[in-house]
DNA sequence: TATGAAGTTAGACGCTCGTCAAACAAGTTC
DNA sequence: GAACTTGTTTGACGAGCGTCTAACTTCATA
């Protein structure tokens, strides 16, 4: 088990476009999602990018399938270390719209 | 019942110090704290500074009493807007130590 | 083998952040 | 009223963030 550090957990979450890859993820649950069927209105550098943060924050595990590179959730890790943290910050997503 | 967005939320929680600050303000519960009673190794300018961007997210209240600033957890506003977020973010954070 | 699709990397650009020292404001106390 | 305490504001500085374009890599397919 690796070190998920909080501030960096919150930091990773705090952005509205790495928030709705981590909300589309977790609709799709198992299987997980290339970055291109999460549609970003931003460049895909940047798309690139912010998987990246959410991936060394600890979100996000990635492994390739051919061309796509297939991101999943990292719930259950998640869990262990914080809690109800992500589900509640799933939640609040939810609410919030 | 005002609008506190969660990104801000989150951005807002994501630093060690304000991290630092809620939890103190959550362990003093009722009556609250002045900022000097919250020893923080930074200046009292960016004290104040991170203070404030509490407050503008929406995580605490301030009012004053005689010279010093007392500042509550809005433990209540926070429940009602995003259910269980303030106490897994504090479960978390006391869990990290 | 050449073409295309999916991502990453490098470099650049403004903008924001966390920090500080210095000056200021408001209340308390002698 | 003068000195002190508590906190805010302003202006500055360096570091980091979110974004883009352009070039590159890797795999798949025609």
């Amino acid at each position: 088990m690796e070190e998920i550090d909080l501030p960096g957990l919150l930091h990773a979450l705090s952005d509205p476009m790495r928030l709705e890859i981590v909300r589309s993820l977790f609709c799709a649950q198992q299987g997980g999602l290339s970055c291109k069927q999460i549609e970003l209105p931003v460049s895909k550098a940047t798309a690139s990018h912010h998987f990246k943060v959410l991936r060394e924050a600890g979100v996000i595990a990635q492994h390739d399938e051919g061309t796509r590179r297939i991101s999943d959730l990292r719930s259950d890790d998640l869990e262990r270390r914080f809690p109800g943290l992500l589900d509640s910050v799933l939640r609040a997503a939810q609410a919030e719209e």
